[in-house]
DNA sequence: GAGTTAAGTCACCGATTAGTGACTTAGGAG
DNA sequence: CTCCTAAGTCACTAATCGGTGACTTAACTC
């Protein structure tokens, strides 16, 4: 019942009434929203109004409160709300994986990529967005994906990598065409001959790996 | 200080005179900007307004040839200049590759990949375009892309990818990672400490997969 | 309670986008 | 030569973009 106001100016508003002050909560509203424009719409669609249109705030608000879309993207960047940790990526428990046989820790930590990996739609849209353009949020990623890229060599690395050099290039190679495929298995389903949208197709290609780890590192006689 | 008349409407005319009436020729500008902008600009900045600007054409006859926008790309797709030759790919004489052992065929398969891919940066475009976009341009070139890895597949396996289906997937897998590091490449420089805009960064992963071959495919005694 | 600060709202700007209606006129057909 | 189709030009509309000035008013200090 709108009885009392009656003034149908209030037909089209959708925000009439003054929320209650609190720029901390509005800057986490902002901040948040960034998220989930990029994660519901891509990098193309993030944009000054179309955040502050998600986060149901005035625009005006991000440059007072920002000073404008970089400064927003590099705010939200420094949160490390959009990056798994490193510790995700390579398996809850790194200390074991360091303990198994090389062809076992090869094998394992490519699973644990695949699956941290397609289970974070955002940081795979964020891939996908270093790919696209080149910008302060892509910029503020790559130091540490290069930190990330030598980390997950060391731990699979070890004295097979030191005697094979040929390895840093193969798994290098594996690495990113697993994030090429989970790339592309957001909007086309099939590559190659493999359904890119099903678990079915994400175990054959793990087991190719683990056949290739087999393969590369025999068990000992 | 705009003066009533505002008459001097011609000093912003770039184009007052008329060009000689060719539609066949005006079309083919028409197409070819299309090519211009994307290599150019990429494909954010694709849209009826720069591809008439860039055609140096009035927008009115993109409408009125092929319809809009989504019409134009399919023409552009449809004409066949925006996606390498299978052949290409496989090198000048795939022939002479079939008749090479396997591990010489898969290493120099994936040299030609390489250095093709790199020497396309309109390709290297669209890939990217791919993964940030669904539409129909990207439509167009799924069902080719699908072709074409058919056609690798089968001159890169023979009798071995039959007995050894993992194969299969490690080659995806590569296939995925080559593309995906061409990608990179365009605007990121090092990746796991290789260095993608040179020459020497990518000699050094055509070489591991020159001896990931001899590896899986070792010579007959 | 009075005064101050700033959070929030609103109305605008210029630029650019996709798209359309209407005009002029070149060039081929008869 | 006349006529007519359509190639090309121009002038709009409506929507959206990033960005800003100015206003109201809630919440806090004294």
């Amino acid at each position: 019942m709108k009885t009392v106001a009656a003034t149908a100016a209030s037909a089209a508003r959708t925000r009439t009434r003054t929320r209650t002050r609190d720029r901390a909560a509005t800057e986490e509203r902002i901040l948040a929203s960034v998220g989930k424009v990029l994660a519901r719409d891509g990098f193309a669609a993030l944009g000054v109004n179309t955040v502050a249109r998600e986060a149901d705030v005035d625009k005006v608000l991000i440059y007072r409160y920002f000073g404008g879309l970089p400064e927003l993207l590099h705010a939200w960047g420094a949160s490390g709300r959009f990056w798994p940790r490193v510790s995700d990526l390579l398996g809850t428990d790194p200390q074991a994986l360091l303990r198994l046989p090389t062809a076992e820790r090869y094998a394992r930590f490519f699973e644990h990529f695949v699956d941290e990996l397609r289970a974070r739609p955002l940081t795979v849209e964020i891939l996908a967005a270093e790919l696209a353009h080149r910008n302060e949020l892509t910029a503020i990623l790559e130091a540490e994906r290069e930190a990330w890229g030598h980390e997950a060599s060391r731990v699979l690395g070890g004295p097979d990598f030191a005697a094979r050099p040929f390895l840093n290039g193969l798994t290098l190679l594996l690495v990113a065409g697993v994030q090429y495929l989970v790339l592309r298995s957001r909007r086309i389903r099939v590559f190659g001959g493999v359904d890119l949208q099903s678990d079915a197709g994400w175990v054959e290609l793990k087991a190719s790996i683990n056949t290739l780890a087999q393969t590369l590192f025999p068990p000992l006689p």
